[in-house]
DNA sequence: GCAAGGTC
């Protein structure tokens, strides 16, 4: 007798193979591991996928409407998954003898596809005649041994609804994709890669929606009454706000500065409140993808790679779960204590009471617990993997942690007869604060204040504002909405958002669609809502459920998707010229990066061969180019000399005119100063980050001081670059709070020079890159403790 | 080449 046993991935068949027999001998084929033992006689082997091995492909591309489809080696399909090969050639070659099989993937749609097209086109049809299906919600011995014990058919119904999926998102995606980039090449002659598909273009279009609120949004003035108070024991002053907040007609502001002036402050009430801060959740994907963009400025997408590489070395685990939950199985008192023998950790460890018990979110996930590190410590880690474990790390210590308890004074005074207040803030116990070093420490100083007590009222001001149109999505922020409206999957988020980046839909760190974003929706609409709505993923939910329970058949859903897609291709099909030449005037319109000398548009254009060029719209009348830098940037400045933007380029950036025969030689950096660093002094000038310019010091790195610029923009050169992959962790910050928080800051670390100060990304939006350096130094100095 | 979904 030989049993095969199919699991989705290494690491499950691991544990699957050590909860069936602890004698398991670990053996490679083609350096993919898999398991062997025997007993009573019978042979049992344990093999692995990768996730999907197999994915949909059509059977002739030349066809106009691609709705024939099979089933091909993922290998065949992307170049890239070169190494899925050798878990298929080990499927099928260690699986040739075997009479029996045991489906032990992951118990959800996809894991049931994964498992069945395993046995199918690997170990052959004859294999699912003999096959029967683990169930488990958790990898633990326990539950692994019951599923064994206690097997199931495999449920047919939910391979077709896996299979319905696919297809339905092929015809959709794959079809319109296609001939969305088809009608541009027959109406232009031009190849512009185009996509659309069931989740990608409703992102998208979340993203669209949210750029007309903020274009129709008309700003409404209003003021903000604010009074500069001398207080004994805080230097730089407190400052009160009017009660009423936000004033709505100039003529109260200038009633309510009448009445003040010159008069002194009486305080009416002193309040004190203690506000107790629970512990945090522990990180499932998404929300570690949330703080990493918070804390160090990276991408979801990056940070889900660090998380991979970080859980396949063996330091932290399974990144993607969507869980907030430690169950105690996964060994606390042994991660802690391994955990200690980093001296850095090991404080903080000892400071945790015992019994050990997490503070655990709602969030559950069936097969993964909440993102932990194993206990195992690094020896050697780049500095963005270390930024990264030592979050996951003091995450993970805090969520043990006790409440911290935060002071507030709660001041209010009178001057004349208006009304002030204003708070100050403490944390009077760190608690778990004291354990994660990312969050804003509030420090400040509580100065006596006595009832009845008068202060010199060294101004009462008017601050002219405007309301703001609701804030651009970020990386971090997009990828929290897709969650919430249940747009892909924890795992697929981050990619979501890469391709809307490499497709030259939207661009910027503060996510903006341009024109061929806007065009393409607009389009789309026109042709199908569904597709640029969340209401596909709706219907292919009820759908899908509808094969699982037997009301419909995989084949009948497939039919009508072929359809409706099919209707909608033809009725593109009639506009195609209309559309397509649309979409590249949008296209052209997105690129544009300056004026030319004569007058025109200057663009980028990407030459087919991969690099990026700038060229003059007006071709083939006016024949300029211009050669860029790899992974240069064209910026909205222009060169003073001779009117052509400027360019951003090299490492460190540089700054120079677009044109390289400009000037006495070309590319020579320039920095342009804009001003004098509150901090220390020195020149500001123009940076370039990778999303565009900002201010920065000119005594980078010893000062961090930087600023953002109003109308950032700019737009790179290399394809490569479209999607942001390294981030440069820096914070904009309006100079009026930079210049407070760093007052402060500086009378605070004279009082606690040794307390930890560090960030949080939701202190305020205002919150200053001070911060950010800040933060910066005190993981650096827990990475060498950690050493 | 084009989607979205697993996972290294």
């Amino acid at each position: 007798m030989h049993e095969v046993i199919i699991c989705e991935k290494p690491k499950a068949a691991e544990k699957i193979s050590s909860a069936l027999s602890k004698g398991a001998a670990k053996k490679h084929y083609k350096k993919v591991p898999y398991y062997e033992f025997e007993e009573n006689g019978k042979k049992t082997t344990v093999l692995t996928a990768v996730g999907h091995l197999y994915s949909l492909a059509p059977k002739d591309k030349k066809q106009d409407k691609l709705f024939d489809v099979e089933w091909v080696p993922l290998y065949e399909k992307d170049k890239k998954k070169k190494y899925v090969k050798n878990y298929i050639d080990a499927i099928k070659k260690l699986s040739k003898d075997a009479d029996t099989f045991v489906h032990a993937c992951d118990y959800d749609i996809e894991g049931t596809l994964i498992g069945y097209n395993a046995l199918k086109y690997a170990c052959g049809d004859e294999s699912l005649k003999n096959v029967m299906r683990m169930k488990f919600s958790t990898l633990t011995d326990e539950d692994i041994l019951k599923a064994y014990k206690k097997p199931m058919e495999l449920d047919f119904k939910q391979v077709d609804s896996g299979i319905a999926r696919h297809v339905l998102d092929f015809f959709f995606g794959v079809n319109m994709s296609k001939h969305l980039t088809d009608s541009v090449m027959k109406a232009t002659k031009r190849y512009i890669q185009l996509s659309a598909g069931r989740v990608q273009t409703p992102t998208l279009s979340i993203l669209v929606d949210r750029e007309k609120e903020i274009k129709e949004f008309i700003p409404v003035p209003y003021w903000l009454i604010k009074a500069d108070l001398d207080v004994t024991g805080v230097k730089e002053g407190i400052t009160a706000d009017h009660k009423k907040g936000k004033i709505l007609e100039k003529k109260d502001a200038d009633a309510i500065l009448v009445e003040c002036k010159g008069k002194d402050a009486v305080i009416t009430e002193v309040n004190l409140r203690k506000t107790t801060k629970t512990p945090p959740f522990p990180f499932d994907l998404g929300s570690l993808q949330s703080e990493a963009y918070g804390v160090f400025g990276f991408s979801p997408r990056k940070t889900q790679q660090i998380a991979q590489n970080l859980y396949t070395e063996g330091y932290t685990s399974y990144p993607r779960t969507s869980s907030q939950k430690l169950p105690k199985s996964i060994g606390y008192d042994k991660i802690l204590k391994k955990l200690s023998y980093s001296s850095a950790f090991g404080n903080h460890v000892a400071q945790l009471k015992k019994p050990y018990k997490p503070n655990e979110g709602k969030k559950t996930d069936e097969a993964h617990p909440a993102i932990h590190p194993t206990g195992v410590l690094p020896k050697e880690l780049s500095t963005d993997y270390r930024k990264l474990y030592e979050l996951i790390v003091y995450r993970f210590i805090s969520v043990f942690g006790e409440n911290a308890t935060l002071e507030t004074m709660k001041t209010t005074l009178t001057i004349g007869k208006e009304e002030f207040n204003f708070s100050r803030k403490r944390m009077s116990k760190m608690g778990w604060m004291g354990h994660y070093p990312f969050r804003k420490i509030e420090e400040d100083y509580f100065p006596t204040m006595n009832k009845g007590e008068t202060l010199n009222v060294k101004e009462v001001r008017a601050e002219d504002k405007e309301t703001k149109p609701p804030a651009r999505y970020n990386q971090a922020s997009l990828i929290r909405e897709l969650e919430k409206r249940g747009l892909g999957t924890k795992s697929t988020r981050a990619n979501i958002i890469d391709i809307l980046f490499s497709r030259k839909y939207v661009e910027g760190k503060k996510i903006t669609v341009n024109k061929l974003g806007e065009q393409l929706i607009d389009t789309l609409r026109k042709y199908s809502k569904k597709i640029t709505s969340e209401e596909l993923t709706r219907e292919f939910e009820t759908k899908l459920e509808g094969i699982m329970e037997g009301k419909d058949k995989k084949d009948k859903i497939i039919d009508e998707a072929r359809v409706e897609v099919s209707s909608i291709l033809d009725d593109i099909e009639k506009n195609k010229l209309k559309i397509g030449e649309e979409l590249y005037k949008s296209y052209r319109e997105s690129r544009v990066v300056g004026k030319c000398k004569c007058g025109k548009n200057l663009i980028l254009i990407d030459s087919p061969r991969g690099s990026t060029f700038v060229g003059c719209s007006g071709y083939p009348e006016c024949k300029s180019t211009y050669s860029m830098p790899r992974g240069a940037t064209v910026l909205k400045t222009t060169c003073e000399e001779c009117g052509l933007p400027m360019i951003s380029f090299g490492k460190p950036r540089q700054r120079a005119c677009l044109d390289p025969k400009c000037g006495k030689d070309g590319r020579e950096p320039t920095n342009e100063v804009v001003g004098k660093c509150p901090d220390c002094g020195s020149d500001l000038i123009k940076r370039s980050g990778r999303y565009g310019e900002f201010i920065g010091c000119s005594g980078f790195p010893k000062c961090r001081f930087t600023k953002s610029i109003d109308d950032d923009g700019g737009k790179t050169a290399a394809k490569t670059t479209g999607a942001p992959k390294k981030t440069v962790a820096k914070k904009a910050a309006t100079k009026k709070s930079a210049t407070k928080k760093s007052a402060t800051k500086k009378s605070a670390t004279k009082k606690s020079a040794t307390k930890k100060s560090a960030t949080k990304k939701s202190a305020t939006k205002k919150s200053a890159t001070k911060k950010s350096a800040t933060k910066k130094s005190a993981t650096k100095k827990n990475a060498k403790k950690t050493k």
